[in-house]
DNA sequence: CTTCCATGTAAAGTATGCTTTCCATTCTTA
DNA sequence: TAAGAATGGAAAGCATACTTTACATGGAAG
């Protein structure tokens, strides 16, 4: 699975520790998510699918999976 | 968060187990989404979604949780 | 060049999702 | 009523999400 986040929270002018605040979680967690490190729980996927006024799908891509 | 699956999968006249087989994951993930025992990952979301053509937020409802 | 700010990333620990195995309950249907 | 099919749900174990702490890197600005 791939994301905007990073591209969508940059066109905000959003700053990932503002962002993570906002969301309640850690910085760290939106660095791994904007990064590829893990995919975030579906309550997180709400979080941020609400926090800029979308759809999950919008920003959360999902791609057949290895395996 | 809670979700419409049982309700879904009912309306289609498909067993828990054929819907587990399906998406790949055990019977008893399947019964425990739809008894709220825990809520799925987002990859498990999508694929559900995706197997019966709908959103996730069709499927999925966000609500304000508790903490 | 130094300093500050934003981001990258790792390690160890906790919480949650999912599996396998197993047994109980309910519904159908013969 | 008996038997089989579908579902509920618990327990133990493994995988992944997320936290806190800590340190490194890169860019901007003095």
């Amino acid at each position: 699975m791939r994301n905007r986040l990073e591209e969508i929270r940059k066109e905000r002018g959003i700053k990932q520790e503002e962002l993570a605040a906002a969301l309640e979680v850690s910085r760290q967690t939106i660095g791994s998510l904007e990064n590829g490190r893990y995919n975030p729980s579906i309550l997180l996927a709400f979080k941020i699918a609400r926090y800029f006024g979308m759809k999950i799908e919008d920003i959360f891509i999902y791609e057949e999976e290895q395996g």
